[in-house]
DNA sequence: TGCTCATGTTGGCAGTGTCAACATATACAG
DNA sequence: CTGTATATGTTGACACTGCCAACATGAGCA
């Protein structure tokens, strides 16, 4: 019953990365601290080596963490759409409501280098989400809401465009509300459907 | 002629801040450090400080030189048009073209939370670059490539997609060559032009 | 000449990431 | 049941960092 457990805790991987995902929502990747991550977690400031090599391993099980979470939001917001072409706008505002909702973890998720320049890694960490686009996109696609052809090409045009109001809005760039953010955004998206269909070839 | 001077140097802070720009370029904001600043202008320590409050305000003098060459590059690439909108669209390939050949120095200028979140300055540090957005943008206006009403709202959305486009380059998640992100930066402005002037109200 | 001050210096402090060496608890061979 | 290997925790140390305090030097000006 409760005895003390000086070792072998029961899944300190675990927390260790509750710990990190908590600490960098609160303090962002600039403060955040191995050993705060550990004292958080009440082990020593070495602990966590025995789970990850390196501090920027643990950022990259945060940034993975990130993504899934990114994930489950544009799957949730899309699912609210009454057609094709609305679901791949909610699915942009579902993006731009996560990094607006979590700025520090969004940073992590696309600043961190051992994650963006990964030397041809056969699953990317973001691969789960950049799926739900491509979803979005290829049903558009076939209900004719978007031009046929090669989907890839236009996820890219596509996300560019929602990840660049997601990065200027959290570097305050874009002196919007949240709320006007996801309007805009939006507003963003419809213009850039209208010109993948209407523009020449 | 020449003689050792122990102190007070021609120009220190010009040099630190040459010193900084080659060194940020070097290794990135992550291992940029003060120590090997002061190193390589051939100073002490803690000279920078006599010139420099902190670390994060030599970023920032770091980061308004990348906008003064961001600028300029904004300029002479869009020089380059024929039409107010090819013009236009050389503006964002300049920038992307910035943002590819100095991504460390991007990094600064848009991640650094001293300048990201300055309160309310009334000249922020990237405004130059943005106005030379606006003249463009005013010009596609005035010959019709674009439609009248609020400037504003244009120059964001088209300031999102590309700087989007020049993101998701710099961090990897785009797998094009440098040539082909620059022309994929021309297509995708062309559609979103295509769509300001088609969509509806 | 002598005072003040801007601008350099050295030295030190707390905090960091990481390595090495040590300790303990669990699992499994005999 | 006993002994040993291994996984996982610990303490201690090192080089390095940003920054502070105290001191030194040189220029400008009364």
């Amino acid at each position: 019953m409760a005895r003390s457990e000086p070792y072998h805790h029961e899944n300190l991987r675990q927390t260790l990365l509750a710990a990190a995902v908590a600490l960098i929502g609160e303090v962002g990747p600039r403060d955040f601290t191995l050993r705060e991550v550990a004292r958080r977690a009440g082990v020593s400031h070495n602990a966590p080596y025995r789970h990850f090599p390196a501090k920027d391993d643990l950022l990259v099980a945060v940034a993975t963490d990130g993504f899934d979470q990114l994930t489950a939001l544009m799957q949730k917001s899309s699912a609210r759409g009454k057609t094709a072409l609305g679901r791949l706008q909610l699915c942009g505002r579902g993006y731009v409501d996560f990094a607006l909702r979590s700025p520090h973890h969004f940073l992590v998720m696309f600043d961190l280098p051992k994650i963006s320049h990964e030397p041809c890694k056969d699953e990317p960490v973001g691969k789960n989400a950049f799926d739900v686009l491509m979803g979005c996109i290829m049903a558009a696609q076939q209900s004719g809401d978007l031009p046929a052809g090669d989907p890839v090409p236009l996820a890219w045009t596509a996300w560019s465009l929602v990840h660049g109001i997601a990065k200027l809005s959290v570097s305050g760039n874009l002196p919007l509300s949240h709320r006007a953010t996801l309007n805009f955004t939006q507003r963003a998206t419809e213009v850039l459907s209208c010109g993948l269909m209407n523009v020449e070839a």
